[in-house]
DNA sequence: CACGAGACCTGTTCGC
DNA sequence: TGCGAACAGGTCTCGT
């Protein structure tokens, strides 16, 4: 599941710790509250923490180095600080760093040493005796890097979309040299850091921009409207902890505010026409057919 | 350079 | 109810 929103959270709940919350408490679902996920134990921070061994259980997970070698380097780092980039997870230990990336699902969180092992786990990270980092992935596609270089696994990566350096014009200028359509080049990593299925289809809808039409050809007016809607589902999902349809996000609840996404037949919510569903590079998505006018229905301007 | 197809995987939902 | 098909938030590689 996780796009830039989600792996946002995933960082922030591993830097902050998450308080103790049982879908019990107080009588159950507040009024007009976001949805709880169910039980769940607090947990502390991962900062500061020694990682004092560790336990690959897919081999396939952990791209470098081999795991001879990342059982021995890692072993004894201390855990200095967790940041993001793009759909990334970076925690910068005393000497290396870490990387991780979610792929398509799973969590990355500190559980009790004592607790039971989800058997989606696929790396566990052992700080001390009580508490440990665990990487759970059901479909095994996420990986796991350790290197002196983060650089190195990140360097292709496009912008990071929230940055403050990331203009209205840098994107302008971004998507004028693009014979491509944009569905596809917003979902392109090297393009554009951190967007997936999800938010490249609420971006194009809140902009007006029908999936198809070629990046070069949008007028000004719809490249400003788009750098500040992605900009705007960005942020407002990071708020809600993300989209998630199942655990391990704290809560994730922007599902709420899906204008598009899987909302296929289901009426626009701006203008009430039902949203469609078609495929562009092997990808569903979903746009409104009326609020996001066809590349070649030119309107006479 | 741009694009489609196939691969990598498991779990859930849909249709008959 | 049961069972196979379709589908899922991502990315890589190959062939055209």
């Amino acid at each position: 599941m996780p796009e830039l929103p989600e792996v946002e959270t995933v960082c922030r709940n591993l830097r902050e710790g998450l308080p103790s919350r049982s879908s019990r408490a107080k009588g159950g679902r507040r009024p007009g509250g976001r949805p709880q996920a169910g039980r769940r134990a607090a947990c502390p921070s991962l900062l500061g923490r020694r990682i004092t061994g560790s336990r690959l259980l897919w081999p396939p997970t952990l791209v470098t180095p081999a795991p001879a070698r990342f059982r021995a380097r890692v072993r004894g780092q201390r855990v200095r600080e967790v940041t993001r980039r793009g759909k990334f997870i970076l925690v910068r230990l005393t000497t290396d760093t870490l990387l991780f990336h979610l792929r398509m699902g799973g969590a990355l969180q500190l559980e009790p040493r004592a607790a039971p092992l989800s058997p989606h786990c696929r790396l566990v990270l052992e700080l001390g005796t009580r508490w440990q980092l665990v990487f759970c992935n059901p479909r095994k596609f996420g990986r796991v890097w350790l290197t002196a270089d983060p650089g190195s696994v990140l360097g292709e990566l496009g912008p990071e979309p929230l940055a403050d350096a990331f203009s209205v014009e840098h994107l302008s200028a971004l998507l004028a040299e693009r014979h491509r359509r944009i569905k596809p080049l917003l979902l392109d990593q090297r393009f554009l850091a951190g967007l997936g299925n999800i938010y490249a289809d609420e971006a194009l809808h809140r902009a007006r921009i029908h999936p198809l039409s070629l990046a070069s050809d949008l007028p000004l007016p719809r490249r400003r409207a788009l750098w500040g809607s992605i900009r705007k589902v960005l942020r407002e999902a990071i708020r809600y902890n993300g989209t998630s349809f199942d655990e391990g996000y704290g809560g994730g609840a922007y599902f709420t505010r899906l204008r598009v996404y899987q909302r296929t037949g289901r009426p626009c919510r701006r203008c009430g026409t039902p949203i469609e569903r078609i495929l562009v590079g092997q990808r569903s998505t979903h746009f409104c057919p009326a609020c996001q006018a066809r590349p070649g229905a030119r309107a006479r301007s």
